[in-house]
DNA sequence: GAAGTTCTGTGAGGTTTGATCACATGGCTC
DNA sequence: GAGCCATGTGATCAAACCTCACAGAACTTC
């Protein structure tokens, strides 16, 4: 009998956006509701499927192995469900289109556009979510958010506004209380993410370092469950300053080694000579939004 | 902003049901709810999509070109969740595992199955869903339910239960009032499914029939999809009786040229040998339930 | 063409699900 | 141990959802 037995589907909803952000307090942000409704559907969830999807103590939760699964698969799920949707109307086309990382939006550019919604009311922005290549016609997009070295584009007007600070980052549990030595990162099992698979070569040339090969490679499909599997303790992964500065902050995350700047900057995209106003504004604020972003304490 | 606004979760999964049976009754028993609920359901989603998502009379309901694209994404969709979610516990090692194809199961297998559990209360059954390969040992499974030509088979018995009857099938709409003749047919755009590409051809053959190229060819990941794609007048599939019994019966689909016998017949495959007695007991069960399947009227 | 069949649509009413608020609890930091 | 932060939970209320029963629409049958 096909799929008669299908976990509430709400349910599965709140887990997934709490696979992601990590936290039940931003689920309940994402999907606008308190975090008392997320953390009721996450143990309703977990009582149905009988399985424990996340551990630890309650002021730092993390996924299991099974939740870290589920949720993938979940976050696949719905972004196919997404793009299937039919779209009633495509956004007015004076929008400002924005196709960013996905990462990068939940953990950096979402939390500031408030600002930039205060700062020019009349500017109706959209964030879509691509890591990929696009066309800035045939997507529509205006201003468009990738990481970048320092070689010229031919058809876009490249702008950094955020400098990039990466570093091994683990759970203090994983890490044990040996000494944070090179050596001892290079025998844990090394995360990987498809969407940026050379950060850990970038570290070690950035970081005049050598590691030897990992016991183990995992790889995943976003930043995000990269981060959540080194907080549940699964392996080391090269964060990003801008992704784990909360993680790092609530101790959920150490980085032994500190983080260094990365050589690509986060850098706003725009037609080559062709911006339109909006787009300069938004571009304008990214510039001052990068700058007023603390960078990591310490940093080389 | 990620994916705050999906629709209705419950209303999604009560389409895709829609989708896969073709009328909300179908979907309703599926769902262990009333067909009102379904309705409802629907309407919701609609409303909320501003799409049509269905059309045609209130008794002869038919997807929209919009709502057959949702619908079939949405069984992708619910298909990849319902693979990564943990399983508490395999079925107990007594139960007997049937691996059977999705659109046979839905349409022959599951109305015919209550008879079978009537009369064995004590053989628990598992219908899983697969078209591909398979391997008894591996993946658990007592019998397989597949489509087999005449050639013996290495590591299984082959009993085969139900005739297979096939001929072009098509929404009466789309025939308009010109004479059903072959030429006509081969004017009009062809469906096809991915699971069994050769249907047109097999037919072809069987029928001693030639038809030109069609105009559009389309392709569907599902029987079932393809069939509602004929029954919205998109097309002309080759129907299996099996799957359009219910359709030719009512009207929603007409057969102009009949059904001819198939070469490959819906078969049981046990291990070579190997057959458990509970696997013996289904397979004889299904070659009366075959034999008690009335054939097509006028069937060559 | 009247009665019967088979679906879906819908109003009224009840039940379940789910969200909120406010407070408790547990782990951490300082 | 005071203060902080995040989750767990009891009580309560609102909304979502389902059922039942009946109505209506399209078709078939006699």
């Amino acid at each position: 009998m096909a799929r008669r037995s299908l976990p509430p589907l709400n349910g599965l909803r709140a887990f997934e956006a709490f696979g992601r952000h990590g936290r039940m307090t931003l689920a309940a942000d994402e999907l606008c509701v308190t975090h008392g409704a997320i953390s009721r559907q996450i143990r309703q969830l977990e009582l149905h499927l009988g399985v424990a999807l996340t551990e630890g103590p309650k002021s730092r939760l993390r996924l299991t192995e099974a939740g870290l699964r589920l949720a993938q698969g979940l976050t696949e799920a719905l972004d196919q469900i997404d793009a299937v949707l039919p779209r009633q109307v495509q956004a007015e086309p004076r929008t400002l289109q924005v196709s960013c990382l996905p990462t990068f939006a939940m953990k950096w550019l979402i939390p500031r556009l408030p600002a930039f919604v205060a700062q020019h009311p009349d500017t109706p922005v959209r964030i879509s979510e691509s890591s990929g290549p696009f066309d800035f016609r045939a997507d529509g997009v205006d201003l468009a958010i990738r990481m970048r070295g320092v070689e010229p584009s031919p058809d876009a007007d490249v702008t950094p506004f955020l400098d990039h600070y990466i570093g091994p980052v683990l759970s203090p549990e994983l890490a044990g209380g040996g000494p944070p030595t090179l050596e001892a990162l290079g025998r844990l099992p090394r995360l990987h993410t498809r969407t940026f698979p050379g950060s850990w070569t970038e570290w070690e040339t950035q970081a005049g370092a050598r590691l030897p090969p990992a016991p183990i490679d995992r790889e995943f499909d976003h930043y995000f469950y990269m981060i959540e599997a080194a907080a549940a303790g699964l392996g080391v992964a090269m964060g990003p300053w801008a992704f784990v500065e909360r993680d790092l902050a609530s101790g959920r995350l150490i980085a032994p080694l500190g983080l260094i700047r990365g050589l690509p900057r986060v850098c706003a995209l725009t037609p080559r000579g062709q911006a339109s106003p909006a787009a300069r504004r938004f571009r304008d604020w990214l510039v001052a939004a990068g700058a007023a972003s603390p960078p990591p304490p310490g940093a080389v």
